[in-house]
RNA sequence: GGGCGAGUGGCGGAAUGGCAGACGCGCUGGCUUCAGGUGCCAGUGAGGGCAACCUCGUGGGGGUUCAAGUCCCCCCUCGCCCACCA
């Protein structure tokens, strides 16, 4: 039965729509079947030039390389709703594109799999963390594949599997075996350390021969310098969670980004790995990058690089060092302010000022970050009786303590210029300590501040900071009087500074060392084992990997949020028949304590777009040459491309860790040799949100946004009033749409439209499930122009097109390639619909529009695109098919409409031949009605001819 | 307080300094239908006019230009990031 009748359409179909119609039914029918044809031909797989995935002729054949990547997700439970995969889309998109444009694509798709969530389910539930998150990661990669993603499916990775965790581990020991040379300005493996040391080449820290430092010493000495250590250092206790955390995940509050538990400063002995080292190179390649300037500034900002000076003060106590980037105010620093947690406050305090100095310390201490905003800016501070010796001017100046200066930033001591500073200005005024001039302001501001010019200080507003003649400002060795540049200040400061040795210029940054352990079950275990004298020793790759014991006590111990004093307890610690292991490393067969914390969730996401290149490499983490051949430096693209990633996509949120993190370990890499690429990610794109509608109710409770209705602007669930607000989609905010609801009434082909259709990639917008009917209705008119909706017979004909409909497609071509290049999918789909509109006026639709009108589809819907593809003879998928290109003859029409403006208000329209030059169409113009009319006898001034454009004429 | 970004119809959004509002939603009218829906066709920035057309119009105010949504200055609003960083 190959036709159907007419009445058996009626009766068969309850909507009586014709019966091949491109339905929801249809659109699924046809979606299901070409993922199992992908799957079956092996359509994705992504031929590597050498190793095991290699296939160097294929690659060849498939064209230049392109490495397009995703953030890789964390496998939720909850299920992805329509928000989470706008940015796959949009990858998979420009991936399918440039395979037609003749690019060999790297596309794949890895799960960052460990972390607390994974765990704190398997706490409330009592599954182990690696059943609930195998099922997740088979749920998410289900609904990914129903997307039609075209990712390479061998190249898939997920952090938690020992295959791959492995590696994460040997790349832990290439950091724990490796220190940082600050001459050559790079990371070298610490056996190069060794033999300078023993060479005698570089001096050991005390200046003894190393051979007369005992083995001890000299381990000490060497592990001082890893790159990756156990330091014992002030962290961030977070009781709540039973783990310390990274300065990142602490928020502006002193919070836990993670459960918004307290976090307390403790010292504690921790693995710590020195980004620090990296900061001046983290920030300097920034600008090798081809990412936006916000995220290079919030990276330039969170890494906080300024230059100043440090200045040494002498005290009762032995010098005192500040840190300033305005050495050149010396001269009016009148006292000197310390942090409350500063380790020299009580050798500083006298006996008459310990009981205010201790009761002051300890309200600091007390007081969380959050209730020294609520205070504002408000100043407070006590003075500790005694002072210290201002070096420019050998004054004796008052020591307070106060808590507007931080022990974690410079030296956690600062010198007070009142005149030059507001804060200190702020200080000295509520005090009442002196500020003296040392700068004569200009006019400008004094006016601006509706001031008299005086220098008496205590009639100005503000503290003054910029450039401006020095006053005041000198010494029997050192004048700044009538300069008028802090440039040229700051120069002669420093000097006569180092000359006295007073202090010397130094670079200070706000980025801290990198807290890389965790006493958490579900993570990395750190490949590491002690000595009974606490020694720590990687084990050798042989050894790798360390497994995450199995066990059915993987709850952390958490403790009181508030619990300060409280000790992190990692589960492993429990597990002593693991802990407990007897190894030969190279000494005999001993006794070894296993290390038993985790790395951080940031470890895994640190290096997984190398592995994609080489997934099943087991000799190494990757193949230099693999690396080489996806990673290696674009110079053709840029003379200075640092190598990596050729297109990076992801959200904003990721701005300073994932992004810093991952930057460092691939520098540490590259630095060690292993890696060609000095950067992980060329070009970096952040895709927006998909935002949406969420309610509340009088209780402030989120309801769910699918029950709301609207009345005259307002909004009411069940009759009572709510109020609107705007947010991310997402299941706490109960506005979750489901891209199963969406398979159900229109198939994933439209869904993928709509999504690359409501906007720019790289902005936010709300989702509407009522404008996705849009898409879809462009998808049947697609259908309908192809196919007859009655028999489903192909109604494309080979007749030639006329000249009007071949020029559109040509014109649709050329700007749908360099729309899609820009990944503006959006107005590429503008321009197909326009095409599309075009042609279903037409009265049978001609196979040299149909075809390539497909081929442009192909990529944001891969499923009606093979459909249409094969039903118009094809037998090949479209994935390798030759993109279209336009005809340039065909771009131009043989003559030009331009509209004739009069003092620039458009007034006339002319039709000239596209070659008419300046003067024939001003002549044209000039003639035209309607212009002679708006121009009503006046001589016209100037006329203006744009070729190709416009013309004005001014009278 | 600092940095970055953005303000265009009822809504999402288009516009290398050169015809503002492409494309989609919604809305209005029509065709199809017993009907509803679906589908199809046409219209749709505001105001005026029977009409051809005219006037106004891209947050507000100034400026540059033959020409400004676009460039410059000031202001307002919103979003994001950082925030007593010495």
């Amino acid at each position: 039965m190959s036709e159907q009748s007419p009445s058996e359409t009626s009766h068969t179909n309850a909507t009586d729509a014709p019966p091949h119609r491109y339905t929801a039914a249809l659109a699924q029918e046809i979606e299901l079947a070409w993922q199992e044809r992908w799957d079956a031909e092996r359509t994705f797989e992504t031929p590597n030039p050498t190793g095991l995935l290699g296939d160097p002729e294929l690659a060849a054949a498939r064209g230049e390389k392109l490495f397009v990547l995703d953030m890789f997700p964390y496998p939720s439970g909850a299920g992805l709703h329509v928000g989470h995969p706008l940015g796959f889309i949009g990858t998979d998109v420009y991936s399918r594109f440039k395979r037609m444009t003749g690019h060999n694509v790297l596309y794949s798709m890895g799960f960052d799999a460990f972390g607390l969530p994974a765990e704190q389910f398997a706490v409330q539930t009592g599954q182990h963390p690696k059943i609930t998150t195998d099922q997740n990661v088979a749920t998410m990669r289900r609904q990914l594949r129903r997307l039609g993603l075209s990712h390479d499916p061998r190249r898939s990775v997920a952090t938690t599997d020992p295959g791959y965790y492995r590696w994460t581990q040997w790349i832990f020991n290439q950091i724990f075996g490796a220190w940082y040379d600050t001459e050559l300005d790079r990371a070298r493996p610490i056996a190069e350390l060794i033999a300078e040391l023993e060479s005698g080449a570089r001096p050991t820290p005390d200046g003894r021969p190393w051979a007369e430092l005992t083995e001890g010493e000299r381990r000490d000495v060497i592990d001082d310098r890893r790159l990756a250590f156990v330091g014992d250092a002030p962290v961030n206790w977070c009781p709540g969670l039973g783990t310390v955390v990274a300065n990142e995940e602490v928020t502006a509050d002193g919070r836990s980004d993670r459960g918004n538990f307290p976090v307390f400063k403790r010292n504690m002995r921790q693995w710590v790995m020195r980004i620090t080292s990296y900061a001046d190179r983290l920030i300097d390649d920034l600008d090798t990058l081809d990412w936006t300037d916000a995220i290079k500034t919030m990276q330039r900002n969170w890494i906080g690089r300024s230059s100043g000076a440090l200045v040494h003060f002498g005290s009762p106590a032995g010098p005192i060092s500040v840190f300033t980037t305005r050495p050149d105010t010396l001269f009016g620093a009148t006292f000197m302010v310390l942090s409350p947690e500063h380790p020299l406050v009580d050798a500083l305090t006298t006996p008459e000022q310990s009981l205010a100095v201790a009761a002051y310390r300890r309200a600091a201490i007390i007081k969380k970050d959050i209730e020294r905003q609520d205070e504002g800016r408000e100043k407070t501070g006590v003075p500790t009786g005694m002072s210290a010796v201002n070096p420019v001017t050998g004054a004796d100046i008052p020591i307070w303590i106060a808590d507007y200066v931080l022990m974690g930033y410079g030296t956690g001591a600062i010198m007070a210029v009142p005149s030059g500073d507001q804060r200190d200005f702020e200080f000295a005024g509520k005090y009442g300590l002196e500020i003296p001039a040392i700068q004569q302001p200009p006019a400008t501001w004094f006016a601006a501040h509706d001031i008299e010019s005086t220098l008496d200080t205590a009639r100005w507003p503000v503290a003054f900071v910029g450039d401006a003649p020095y006053v005041n400002s000198s010494n029997e060795s050192l004048d700044l009087n009538g300069i008028d540049s802090v440039a040229e200040g700051v120069r002669l400061t420093n000097e006569w500074l180092e000359a006295n040795g007073h202090g010397e210029a130094t670079i200070t940054y706000k980025l801290r060392d990198w807290l890389f352990s965790r006493q958490r079950y579900w993570g990395e275990p750190f490949p590491i084992v002690y000595d009974d004298d606490g020694r720590p020793y990687a084990l050798p790759d042989e050894m790798l990997p360390v497994e995450l014991p199995d066990t059915t006590s993987f709850s952390p111990r958490t403790f009181d949020p508030d619990d300060e004093f409280s000790d992190p307890e990692s589960p492993l610690d429990r597990l002593e028949s693991w802990v407990n292991v007897e190894l030969d490393l190279g000494d005999g067969r001993k006794w070894y304590r296993r290390d038993t914390n985790v790395m951080p969730q940031w470890a895994g996401s640190c290096w997984y777009e190398l592995r994609y290149t080489d997934p099943t490499n087991d000799q190494a983490f990757v193949d230099p040459a693999v690396e080489a051949y996806w990673m290696g430096p674009r110079t053709d693209v840029r003379p200075d491309h640092p190598g990596g990633v050729d297109l990076y996509v992801g959200g904003v949120e990721h701005a300073v860790l994932h992004l810093l993190y991952a930057r460092f370990w691939h520098k540490v890499l590259y630095d060690l040799g292993h890696l060609s690429s000095k950067e992980p990610y060329a070009r970096l794109f952040n895709q927006g949100y998909i935002l949406a509608d969420a309610y509340k109710d009088e209780r402030e409770i989120y309801i769910d946004a699918f029950d709301v209705e609207e009345r005259d602007g307002a909004y009411y669930h069940d009759g009572r009033p709510v109020t609107r607000e705007w947010g991310k989609m997402g299941k706490s905010l109960k506005n979750a749409v489901s891209p199963d609801e969406m398979y159900e009434a229109y198939g994933a082909d439209t869904l993928r439209l709509y999504e690359m259709a409501m906007g720019p990639l790289d902005a936010s917008r709300p989702w509407e499930t009522r404008d996705v009917v849009g898409m879809y209705r462009f998808l049947q008119r697609l259908w309908r122009a192809m196919v007859d909706e009655t028999t489903s017979e192909i109604v494309v004909v080979d007749e030639p097109a006329d000249d009007e409909t071949r020029r559109l497609l040509h014109r649709t071509i050329d700007t749908v390639r360099r729309e899609m290049d820009a990944l503006r999918f959006n107005t590429a789909i503008a321009k197909l619909i326009e095409l599309n509109n075009h042609v279903t006026k037409l009265d049978a639709t001609p196979r040299e529009v149909a075809e390539p009108m497909v081929l442009m589809l192909a990529p944001l819907v891969p499923h009606v695109a093979e459909e249409l593809w094969h039903r118009l003879g094809h037998d090949e998928t479209v994935t390798y098919t030759e993109f279209p290109v336009a005809d340039p003859a065909l771009l131009l029409d043989d003559t030009v409409e331009y509209p004739v403006q009069v003092n620039g208000k458009v007034r006339g329209r002319i039709t000239v031949s596209v070659d008419a030059d300046r003067a024939a169409v001003e002549a044209a113009a000039l003639a035209d009605a309607k212009v002679v009319a708006a121009i009503d006898g006046a001589v016209p001034k100037k006329v203006i001819v744009v070729p190709g454009k416009m013309v004005n004429v001014v009278v």
